[in-house]
DNA sequence: CGTTATGTTCGATG
DNA sequence: GCATCGAACATAAC
């Protein structure tokens, strides 16, 4: 699930179940989630302690401890985070126990993301060459139209660049270029500063919408507007716009999915 | 058994 | 240096 929307939904629930509650107790079920430190010490270091705010980065949560420092939470593929009363869930790598139900569980069926204790979030993200946030307010379609650069590589490949701008992976920035009718295969160096920024637009509007949508690409994928593209990845989908097949094509080691009509390349 | 999957990283290669 | 590619990580589903 987790590019920028879902995160941000994981953001405000552990905002709403998490915030100045005391951690009484933390179950790490399967160590290889943690990066940095071990067990034991993740779980000391936690217990007893209040998380008081949130703040999501690209794909990456934090959330500052009393204590000092912060709790980072990537989520991979397929991580969650989850309320829970009593039983956990399937596949709960972490659990979050507070004086009261609900708990919290970080969920991770195929264990890709990591979860840290990090004393800084700026030092952390400039380490691990993390750009801006896609829907920081600061950015802006001038920004964007600079930072895309003259390089070779498709458009596609520079929006997952998450040291370009953090947020969007497989799924969203397929859905960018699909509402921006933009082929996922054209090189950077095709694309003209009106383009560029009339594609900054979308990127912003697009991640609005699925955050306002509630959207996880696979939960609420129902929620999206019924134009989107997403719903119809994959099995042979068509083009919710002009009904056409949806083509595919692999680009740095992901498919795209994309409307061969719609979406065109802006050389011709 | 093979293929694929919402992410990231690393080594090899062009 | 830049960019791409495949593999790796780990697990489930088809």
């Amino acid at each position: 699930m987790p590019e920028l929307p879902d995160v941000e939904i994981f953001r405000r629930t552990l905002e709403r179940y998490g915030l100045g509650r005391r951690i009484a107790e933390v179950a790490v079920g399967d160590a290889r989630i943690l990066e940095g430190v071990d067990p034991a010490g993740f779980a000391s270091a936690l217990q007893g302690d209040l998380l008081l705010e949130t703040r999501r980065h690209g794909k990456n949560l934090f959330a500052r401890r009393a204590k000092g420092g912060h709790l980072l939470m990537h989520f991979g593929m397929t991580g969650d985070l989850q309320p829970f009363e009593s039983t956990p869930p399937a596949y709960a790598r972490v659990v979050y126990r507070f004086d009261s139900p609900p708990h919290l569980a970080y969920v991770n069926v195929r264990m890709l993301g990591h979860i840290a204790l990090v004393a800084d979030v700026e030092s952390y993200l400039r380490e691990r060459q993390i750009g801006p946030d896609a829907l920081d307010p600061a950015l802006t379609p001038e920004w964007f139209a600079q930072a895309l650069g003259r390089g070779r590589r498709s458009i596609k490949a520079a929006l997952m660049d998450q040291s370009l701008i953090a947020g969007l992976g497989n799924i969203y920035a397929d859905e960018v270029l699909f509402q921006a009718g933009l082929r996922p295969d054209v090189p950077v160096s095709a694309l003209d500063r009106p383009l560029r920024e009339k594609l900054f637009r979308t990127i912003r509007e697009v991640l609005a919408t699925a955050v306002r949508c509630g959207a996880a690409a696979e939960r609420y994928v129902e929620k999206l507007p019924p134009d989107y593209l997403t719903p119809h990845r994959g099995r042979g989908g068509a083009c919710p716009k002009c009904g056409v097949p949806l083509a595919t094509v692999s680009i740095a080691g992901r498919r795209s999915y994309f409307c061969p009509s719609c979406q065109r390349d802006p050389r011709g």
